[in-house]
DNA sequence: GTAGCGCTGCTAGATTTCAAGCACCTTCGG
DNA sequence: CCGAAGGTGCTTGAAATCTAGCAGCGCTAC
């Protein structure tokens, strides 16, 4: 599932590429096939080959992905996990003062 | 290993209980050492039960679950996911500030 | 047109995981 | 001390996964 919403869509064969530890060929058709069994892909024909594409919109899978972090590693806070995360990242000064501003902006909101 | 790192520790009864649409005891005692197995996780005896423990430290664990996140969902970029996370948080005034000064320390490092 | 390449569909066997059940051990209460 | 409760070790069987291999389809180049 990570290759195929990192690439936004993904042939069977990209996934393969992608994996660390490659599994068989076999394997990975397998795999996507079970995954579209249980509904987390749709395929569709792109010339003689599929290309598969997660059912839920990345944004949606993306909040689950964060708050499930958020909620193992850090307790549930938000705030601590935005902490690490600006801590281990260097971020570049511009992009410093884009987080600053969404602060601000988030501040209005909570008010 | 959601449920180790989440409690920090965790017997074989707790990670059953801890888990959703939970599979048999059994099953855990099994999963649990297959981790053990492949090294996730260590256990030692406390009164009649055992106690895991995940090898790989909590914050270390962290760094690299964020940072697959990151990659993942937000192309790399660090400070998308801090928007993201921001943005979907509803973060107190008092965890602004705080974010606030680390990012004006972040600013103070990166100088 | 047709030969070749790449990909899918399908089958089948090996391996791994899921689950249940039973014997034995550790603790706790009386 | 002794019995009960709850946990582990181990065995066994069912189910799912991993893998290989082959036939057939769809493009592409010649």
């Amino acid at each position: 599932m990570d290759v195929v919403y990192q690439y936004g869509q993904a042939t069977a064969a990209e996934v393969l590429d992608a994996l660390p530890d490659p599994p068989s060929y076999s394997t990975v058709r397998a795999l996507l096939r079970v995954l579209e069994d249980k509904g987390h892909v749709r395929h569709r024909r792109q010339g003689p080959r599929y290309v598969f594409r997660p059912t839920v919109p990345r944004e949606k899978a993306r909040r689950s992905a964060l708050a499930r972090v958020v909620q193992t590693f850090f307790d549930g806070s938000s705030q601590a996990a935005v902490a690490a995360l600006i801590d281990q990242s260097s971020l570049s000064g511009a992009d410093l003062d884009r987080l600053e501003a969404l602060i601000d902006r988030a501040r209005q909101e909570g008010r």
